[in-house]
Formats: C-alpha cells, structure tokens, sequence
DNA sequence: TGTACATCAGTGAACGCGCGTTCACTGATGTAC
DNA sequence: TGTACATCAGTGAACGCGCGTTCACTGATGTAC
C-alpha cells in the first residue's frame, strides 16, 4: 500500500472488525479506481481480494455510489489533514509567511518525493473526468474540495503580500490554484512518464515562481 | 459540438460515406469518454446516437480497444496541428524567440477562452487514470505525446536562453512540462469549478513566470 | 451468573439487464474487360 | 455499352458472461435485567 502518502499525518483510530473490513474495501476500491477509473472498478473484484461474499459488500455500501461517496469523502479529509500538518510544520520553526510557504512547498516536494512508485493518484482529478457518472451531491464535494485548497493557499499568499509587495501583477486567487493544477498535472506526467520525480520538480518549480513573484529572487 | 477548438486548425478532407460515419462515431466517442471515462462509454449508446447497428460500429473498428486508439491517435494528431498553427501564428510578426513565445502562449489563452462551455477536456489527461484498461501500444502512445510536448517547448526555451539568460536557476524541462501541467490541471479545475475562465486563467499566470523568468519583469 | 433480546457482520442464491463480440448475409456503388 | 466481379458500408440475430442489486437468513458478539 502506498500510504506513506498519508500515514505520518493520520489518526490512529482502533477500528473494530467491520470497520477494518470497511477500509480494506476502501483501500482496494482506490487502487482500482486511480488505475483504471471507477466505472471499470467491479464490486466483485473488490470483495474478491477481500475475501468477502457480495453481500458483505452491500452491508457496508448502500449502493456502488456510496462507495463513490465514501471515497471521495476519506480522500477528502486526509488530503486537508495532510496540507495542515505540514503547515503546522512549516510554521514551527519561523514567523515570515513567505518563508513559511517556501517550506511547506519544500516539505510537500520532498513527500512527494518519497512515495515509492510515484504518488497514487488524486482521487479528486479522476473523477474529474467521470463527471457525469456522479450525481449532485458528489459533484458539490468536489468543487467544495477544490474551493477549500483554495482559500487555504490564498490566505497564506494574502500574508505574504502584505509583508512583500509583489514585483509584478499576479491574480492571487489563479496562483493559489495553480498550486492545485500543477500537482494534478504533474500527476498525469508522473504516470504517463512513469517518472516519480516530475511531481516533486513541478512542486519545486512552482515554488520557484512563488520566491520569484515575492522576493524578486 | 466543440470544436472551434481545433475547427481553424483542422484540414478538411472531403470524407466517403464510411469515413463520416467512422467520424461521427469519434466525436460521439470522445464527448461521452470525456464526461464519463471510457470504460462506462458503451457502443450501444454510440450507434443509438449515431443511428447505425452494432454491426455496423464493428465494421469501423476492430473492437472497443480499437476505438481507444483511434481516439488517442486523433486527439494527438489535432493537438499537434494546433500547436504548430498556433506557432506559426506567433513567429509571423515577430523574429524575438521570447516575444515568439509569449505570444503563442497569448493566443492558446484567447482560444482557451473563446471555447462556449469551457474546454472539453484532454482525452490523454483522461486516459491517465485509466491506463490501466489500456494495452502497451496505447500507453507508448501518451507517453511519446507528452515526449513531444516537452520536445516543443524545450526547444523554444533553448532558443530563449541563448538570447535571454535566466534570472534563476530553472530546470528547462521541468519548465516546458509545467505548461502540460498547467493545462490539465487548469482543465480539471475548469470541470470542477464549472468556470471556463479559469484554464486561459492559469496558462496567463504560466506566461507571466516565462516573462519574470527571462525578462525580468 | 444466567437468560433474552438486539445488533453486527456477514452468507447464499437468485434476478434481469446490458455489455462486447461473432457470424452469415445484403444492397449499393466502383472497377475491369 | 453490357456484364461479372469486388469492395464498401452496413443489417439482424444470437451468444454468453459479468455486472449491480435484492432478499431471506445466520452465527458471533454485546447489552439489560
């Protein structure tokens, strides 16, 4: 499994017997779907590695939606849990918020960097592109996911202007999502490539473009 | 349909009887795999739209794979026509290697922003989470597309630098991926957000790092 | 401590539908002589 | 110009398989008194 990705920053819950069962079905469900999308991802496929009767599967999800659902939910709280802990970490060791983004693009590059065979996949891009198998609900969660990234990234980027004028005009709100559009497309890269490194070097390269815009250096 | 995109770009052939019908099927095909992914895109609901028989979707292509190909091979084959047409466009007026650039880069944001719902999306970017229904030949096939992309605009920043030296440090490749990046991240905002603005948003944000970078300013 | 009941985490069998694929055939158009 | 044959662009019927979903049932564990 790959979630050294998430690991370092998630809650240690116990789980009980059908909770376990629960996240190995979530776990297998997000391998597939990252690897050939979620139409494609069959229930018995999963209850098969899971080793579990058809009926099981129906006993934690309502419906293959709720899956859907499910999946996006759990990748959702772990992606903002993950962004806050290395905030969190950037911020630790200093008070400039320039610095501190610089850091945490570092920190994000270099987890990145670490993942073993390339990062997984975000779950959220894939679905991009499978729109219209999502009903409203789903759609909202995504938008709403993004929406969040950027206003997190915006208020970093709006303490940083106030203390370092920025040496030409960007729209705040286009870099804060750039952040999020050079990931998902380094992520593309990385897998059509199959080269990890790409998504670290997109990382550092758009922190480059941060430093450039801000400290002019 | 939405192809203004290409529309200017495209040469028009004048198509036999079959070659319309194989046509209509494609573009049938690539709005439903781009709202949907492919594996959930049936060929039942492509000859209901196209009003022929099944028999007559296998007359035109040897089976379901055979379509993903030719899918790709049409989408990799406009998007270079494109490009090119739009380098064309940019090297008429001008001979400055930089300025080249930073027009090109203008004008695929104009065209980004004249499409009516948005961009309708990267058949590659789409296939890349789903490489996994995909067989050898077709994953080379994305690979040796983004290969040219970064091919392309490798070259135009090698031109750049030999007139132009950079104020930082920038890995070139990384450089000329970033605009691939920034695209389909850009697209896959575009789908979330429901906002068409936000991909010419994000390839303006990208020349303005191009500017900062080899201008200065 | 023992008994009754409730909840949890499933099993097993059956369902109908739609999917991709095959195969034998066909009418219209094009080409050779 | 007429005839023979070939190719193009399909039709129609049938196939088996796997898919998501439902339903009645069950054994193990937890809780109340």
């Amino acid at each position: 499994m790959l979630y050294l990705w998430y690991g370092f920053a998630m809650t240690v819950r116990v789980l009980s017997k059908g909770g376990q069962t629960r996240q190995r079905l979530l776990d297998l469900a997000e391998d597939a779907v990252l690897a050939k999308g979620f139409a494609a991802t069959s229930i018995e496929e999963l209850i098969a590695a899971a080793g579990i009767t058809k009926s099981g599967f129906f006993y934690h999800f309502r419906d293959k939606n709720d899956l859907a659902k499910a999946l996006i939910e759990r990748y959702i709280a772990r992606e903002a849990e993950l962004i806050d802990g290395l905030f969190v970490q950037a911020d630790a060791l200093n008070d400039d918020p320039l610095h501190g983004f610089l850091i945490f693009l570092k920190l994000l590059a270099d987890l990145a960097d670490a993942l073993p065979g390339g990062h997984p996949g975000c779950i959220v891009a894939s679905y991009a592109y499978q729109q219209q198998l999502l009903n409203d609900d789903l759609r909202a969660l995504l938008r709403t996911f993004h929406l969040t990234l950027r206003r997190t990234f915006r208020t970093r980027l709006d303490a940083i202007v106030a203390r370092y004028p920025p040496q030409v005009e960007v729209d705040l709100d286009a870099m804060a999502d750039m952040l999020s559009a050079v990931m998902d497309g380094g992520i593309i890269q990385t897998r059509s490539f199959g080269d990890a490194a790409l998504l670290p070097r997109q990382i550092m390269l758009y922190r480059t473009y941060v430093r450039l815009v801000f400290a002019g250096r």
